[in-house]
DNA sequence: GTCAACATTCTTGTATACAAGAAATCGAAC
DNA sequence: GTTCGATTTCTTGTATACAAGAATGTTGAC
């Protein structure tokens, strides 16, 4: 029971921060969090440091948490890094792969062929993590694995955004295709390139919708 | 003046996990250490909980802190996406790259020759570091640069360790000088190859290392 | 003599009190 | 009317007190 309260503040705040309840630059005061989860001071402020830790808060001394606004272009960096893990991973799949893998990998395909098929965003969206999730998990090198969750974790809002796009599904599930037949197939560098394109793709989707927010708002009179 | 402390605190305690004071699976007593500090367990409290945050310590719940003893294999695995990672960067500064970045990335080699050439190891691994933090910072990507200096500092002592083998400093000396070429050509597959090499042969080195002290242990009776 | 259970002690987790710095508001002077 | 400064208030940073769980040692029974 105890040292959950703080994973359970932790996990609050951060639902609060994805599901916009918690805006970015909002201020997160202490007293206050700490009267609203009926809790003290001490474990939102260990809660606090964790999220900074993650990225999901920025805490300025004497100066309070704010929710992190990342810079636009410091999320396509992430993305292109992102790109880059999930290739490493997609290539040491391919050759690394057990019975067990393909069996995982094939599954969480199909279960992403069904969600497109009944054109559910929200279940693709979720059998689309577990997917990824095999890729990491069939790299066979579990820092490569944690360092993939933590920012495919961090990209969720960004990502979210994105299944709205005409045909991104399908297009998502074409992809995915190529990226399962390379693993299976046992081709390191067509796995990694097919995985490459994946993700980058999502960053360049999301330049393009930043991109189309600014001339919104500059273009169209308030 | 404030919560400098809390900064203080994080880098004692990591030098003495680094120098050795604190050796792997040392416990830490948080009463201990603020009274050893001067101070209160609260900022010794979030100190070690920003030491979790990076992985260099262990907080197990309602049973303290210990420092971290990763298995050789995660270290392993560590080198390895820090090979994929310097790739990456050395990819993105060949294309990228700016005048001062060439002078800054020619400064810090010639650097490491002098260092090479008077044979001081110290000396050769602080350039060294000046290095290779050139090239994250000629990568133009921030995240990057920020995920390559966290992992760098966080396998520092297991590189610390390999200076000291047989022509190590020039065999990295002749591996920069192939990548710092690759860089300054704008050949961003043959910089990603150099970078990957340097590294992944420093993975490999500590997996001998490993094997070594296994068999001296195993071979020679206590 | 050994094993188990209970009690004691030690350490962590949480709450609260206190101090110090930052921000905001109010007032005065230009 | 605006700007600069001081005071007050609010929030964070640190210390300490208290509670609860884990570890260890002792005692008793088999």
């Amino acid at each position: 029971m105890s040292e959950n309260i703080v994973q359970k503040l932790r996990d609050q705040i951060e639902n609060g921060i994805f599901s916009g309840t918690l805006p970015a630059g909002k201020r997160l005061d202490e007293t206050q969090l700490a009267s609203q989860f009926g809790v003290s001071r001490t474990p939102v402020r260990e809660a606090l440091m964790q999220l900074s830790a993650i990225g999901l808060i920025e805490i300025r001394p004497r100066r309070g948490a704010i929710v992190a606004e990342p810079a636009p272009h410091r999320v396509y960096e992430m993305f292109e890094v992102m790109a880059e893990l999930e290739a490493m991973a997609g290539a040491h799949a391919s050759r690394r792969h057990t019975q067990a893998d393909r069996t995982a990998l094939l599954a969480a395909h199909e279960d992403c062929a069904r969600s497109a098929q009944t054109a559910d965003a929200d279940a693709y969206y979720y059998a689309n993590e577990s997917f990824h999730a095999a890729i990491y998990d069939a790299s066979h090198n579990g820092f490569l694995q944690e360092q993939c969750l933590a920012l495919h974790r961090r990209l969720r809002p960004y990502r979210r955004l994105q299944l709205r796009v005409r045909n991104r599904m399908e297009n998502s599930l074409a992809e995915h295709d190529r990226i399962v037949k390379a693993i299976l197939d046992g081709s390191a560098d067509e796995a990694a390139a097919a995985l490459r394109a994946h993700i980058a793709v999502q960053g360049d989707r999301f330049s393009d919708l930043i991109a189309q927010i600014a001339a919104g708002r500059s273009g169209v009179p308030a």
